[in-house]
DNA sequence: GTGGTCTAGACCACC
DNA sequence: GTGGTCTAGACCACG
C-alpha cells in the first residue's frame, strides 16, 4: 500500500515512443518488485515533472498499462498496481527477453558467425555488465 | 552480371518499417554471396509485385541503398550491386548482429536471468536453428 | 423514527461513480420501504466505514439526496428521511428502471435479436431471479 | 476491399464519451456486416470532418480497435478491418445486449413490477421501434 | 495521401 | 488533490 520511490527516466532522443518507454519502465519496476499490488504509482502530474513531459503523454501510457490489467486507475484517487501485475509482467518480461535472445543467435548465425564467436560475445557481454541505451 | 534468383518477402504486420525490411534483405542476400557485383537486382516493377507491396516502396529501400553506396542505379540498365558491397555489407551485418546480441543478453540479465541459462538458451537456439520471422 | 439496519455495498471498480451508487442504493431502500419517513440514515463516518469510501463520497451522496428532498441533514441529528421520500422514490425508480428496459430492448433489437429471443430472455430472467451486480 | 459507405454520428452531449461512440458505431457496423474484412474505415481526416471532431479522438478510437484486434492499422495505408472482427463483434453486441437486457429486467423485478407488467413494457417497445438516443 | 506522437491548454468528474 | 476527455496544432514516418 506503499507509494514506492522510483526513479523514472525517458529518452526523447530514442526512437522508441516515449509512452511505451513509460510503460515499459513500470512493467519492468513491476516485474523486479519494485511495485507491488496496491501500491500507488506516482500520480499524472508527478511522473509528467519528473519526467519532463507533457501530462498527456504520460496518460496515454498509464490507459495502456489498464488496458492491459497491470493496474487500475480511478478518478480523484490515482492509478494502483493489480493484483496479477506481478505474475503478468514478470512473465511477458521474460517471454519478451527470451523471445529478443533467440532472435539475436539466429541473426547472428544466419550471418555466419560460429558458436564459438557466439558464446564468446555473450559471455563478454554477461560479464562486463554492458548497458544498452534503453532498457 | 547475372540476374540472381533470390526470394524475397515481407510482414506487413511487423512494426519493422517495409522498405528497411527490403534494405536488409537485399544487405543480407548480398552479405552472404547471393548478389555479386555486378548483379542486378530485381526492377522496382518486379520487385513490388514480388512483395505486394506499393512500387515506392521499393524505390525508397533502393535509393537509402545507392545513399549506402551499396548500389548503383541507371536509368534504362537497373540497379547493380557495386563493388564494395559485399564489404561493407558484411561489416554492416556482423555489426548490427552483435550489437542486437549484446542488447538481448543486457536484458535478459536486467530481467534476472543466469548467466548459466542464458547460455543454455544460447546454445539451444544454435544448435536447433531457430528462425525468426525477419532477419 | 428507527434507525434500519439496511447493508449498503458499492463496487469501486463499476465504471459507475460511487456517490451515484450510494445515492441509488438510499433511494432504492426508501422505494422499498426499508426507510420509512423520519428513520435516521447511518451517519456519514459509519457509512464510508460500512463502504470502506472516503467520507467526502458518502457527504456528497448525502448531499445530493437533499437536494431531491429526500432527506433532511440536521446537525446534531443526522440524515432523515422526509416525508414525500416514499413516494417520490418509488416514481423515479419506475421510471427510471422502465427507461433501462426500454433502452436494453432496443438494443436488443437493433442487435438482430427476435422478439421471440427477447421474450425468452426476459421470461428466463423474471423466473430465476438472476441479480445484476449493482442496481 | 471495398472503402464501404457507412454514415457516422456522435452526440457530444452524451455522457458516453465521445471516441467510445466511435467505436460502437464500428463495432456495431462491422457487426452488421456494413464493413467485412479487408474493408477500409473512413481515414481519420475524413471521420473527423465527417463526425465534426478533432482527429485525435478519432485516432483514439481507432487505436483502441487496434488493441481489441477488430482493425489493422498502417501507416500510409489506413485502417483496415480484420479477418476475425465480424465474428469478435457480434460475439461482444451479443452478450453485451443480452447482459444490459438481463439487468434491466431484474432492476424491474427488484423495483416490484410484476413479471405481467414487464412483459407488456417488453412487447410495446419491440412492437414501436422505440429508439434510444445512442445505440 | 496515410497514421503516430507529442505539446499546450482547457474543462469536467470524482474523492 | 486525482484522472478523463477533448481541442488545436505541430512534426515525423510511411507509401
Amino acid at each position: 500500500m506503499n507509494k514506492a520511490e522510483t526513479k523514472f527516466s525517458v529518452n526523447i532522443e530514442s526512437p522508441i515512443a516515449v509512452f511505451v518507454q513509460i510503460e515499459n519502465q513500470v512493467q519492468f519496476a513491476i516485474a523486479s518488485g519494485k511495485y507491488k499490488p496496491g501500491d500507488t504509482l506516482p500520480s499524472v502530474r508527478e511522473m509528467s515533472e519528473m519526467l519532463k513531459v507533457n501530462p498527456n503523454t504520460v496518460t496515454k501510457a498509464y490507459r495502456d498499462l489498464e488496458v492491459m490489467k497491470l493496474v487500475h486507475t480511478r478518478r480523484g484517487v490515482g492509478v494502483t498496481v493489480s493484483e496479477k501485475a506481478p505474475k503478468l509482467c514478470q512473465e511477458a518480461m521474460r517471454q519478451m527477453v527470451v523471445e529478443h535472445l533467440r532472435d539475436a543467435v539466429a541473426e547472428c548465425v544466419a550471418t555466419g558467425l560460429s558458436g564459438a564467436e557466439i558464446r564468446k560475445l555473450v559471455s563478454e557481454t554477461i560479464d562486463t555488465g554492458y548497458q544498452p541505451y534503453q532498457v
